[in-house]
DNA sequence: GAGGCACGTTAACCCCCCGTTAACCCTATC
DNA sequence: GATAGGGTTAACGGGGGGTTAACGTGCCTC
């Protein structure tokens, strides 16, 4: 389930939107001015962020250029009344991924939502990294064309991994992904990630599946050697 | 540069097209029909992927579908006529990224192309100074090529110095960076600037981390001179 | 219903990395 | 030579991360 910010100060469009992406089943936030936004998107993850040009305290742009040099690479979909083609070319400048000019379908929206959050699980039947090859339909995985063993877990474990590739993902974001809000207190990750390791990377010759100390883990194909 | 291909049987589109992109500084092949297109897909590399729907041989959504089963994931913008909220929602559907209904803005186009590509391939997050290059996205840092061992504090501290690079960092910016308000009174900083350092200089040739007398540190290439 | 199997969970253990600390060293400056 | 700012080194302790085994549960087979 996608997790949406809007940022919006017509509370009428805003409340309206909430409820529609509600019953499309989208979870969405709302922000009513730019520092508020801004302290939203600090505070928790989103997939998309919907954001108005014209608001209070923070305009859209400003905002949009503010998180894109701190480094939040979030998708960010512009909905805005302003429709002349300088308008969407400093929206594009300022780092926004898309652009909708109001009015607009609400379907539209949605199906712009998904295309930028990358939740393709529809879409994409097959996933790889390197020699490793997940087929979603038939729901196999190969590497060097040898059938993998795996659990239901490691499965699932790898399916995150490997969407994210080559992304490093965070310990929690896997946690979560697993077990959703109540995850357990114990060592459960890290035996899951051991015995996808065993998996994964037995018997082949580069392993797959790195450690990012103090993070989580990626899934990539070995790189460079280090000095020495 | 961003490498193109055009999937369009319209020639003296195409060849507008394919034009004005070069003025823009974007390499553009041209594919006339959706077969031909899918071998040039399969052939080579390509940072987006415009796509016409109207096709002979191969329609341009059934064309989206098959890259996307085939778990190819590159960015496809769909450029069309048909202006239909089906038509998109179709379009999307198959696995676009991006819809652009003809007849568009050729700069419109243009932007939409470096969106996507930065999402995509470009996704990947870089922090560069000189030859030191900190991946964000995988969570890597290379110098000269050679992977550095870092331990998470040094992460976070050559972070911070190559965010504020080329400007100096106080002590104290820092401090607060690495510990928030709970600073310790301990040389620990001291200890951690040279660990970075150890890390980042050794081995290589000049010294990229600089300190700055009663003041702090800085990221810089070259040492800059001060005068007497 | 008994046994076997696969799987998830948990605890226990180990290793070594890493953060912290304190100490010492060097060098400029007065 | 006293002092202060900065650099270097080593010891220690905690904890992150890897590994293993035991246990329980559900499912399948016989």
């Amino acid at each position: 389930m996608l997790n949406l910010l809007l940022i919006e100060d017509d509370l009428d469009l805003a409340e309206t939107l909430v409820e529609y992406l509600a019953i499309e089943g989208l979870r969405c936030d709302h922000a009513s001015n730019g520092m508020s936004g801004l302290h939203f998107i600090h505070q928790q993850h989103y997939d998309v962020i919907l954001l108005d040009i014209n608001l209070p305290k923070l305009d859209g742009l400003s905002l949009c250029q503010q998180i894109r040099t701190e480094g939040i690479d979030k998708p960010v979909l512009m909905l805005t009344a302003r429709d002349q083609l300088e308008d969407k070319l400093e929206g594009f400048r300022a780092g926004t991924d898309d652009y909708l000019v109001k009015p607009f379908e609400l379907s539209e929206l949605v199906v712009r939502c998904h295309a930028l959050a990358r939740r393709r699980s529809g879409q994409i039947k097959r996933l790889t990294c390197g020699d490793l090859e997940m087929n979603l339909t038939d729901r196999t995985a190969l590497r060097e064309g040898h059938l993998l063993h795996l659990s239901p877990t490691s499965w699932r474990l790898l399916e995150k991994l490997l969407r994210a590739s080559p992304e490093a993902v965070s310990r929690r974001a896997l946690e979560e992904s697993l077990w959703g809000d109540n995850i357990p207190d114990s060592n459960s990750l890290k035996v899951h990630i051991f015995n996808l390791r065993k998996a994964v990377n037995s018997g082949f010759g580069s392993p797959l599946i790195h450690t990012v100390p103090g993070f989580g883990f990626v899934l990539r194909e070995t790189k460079h050697e280090t000095p020495h």
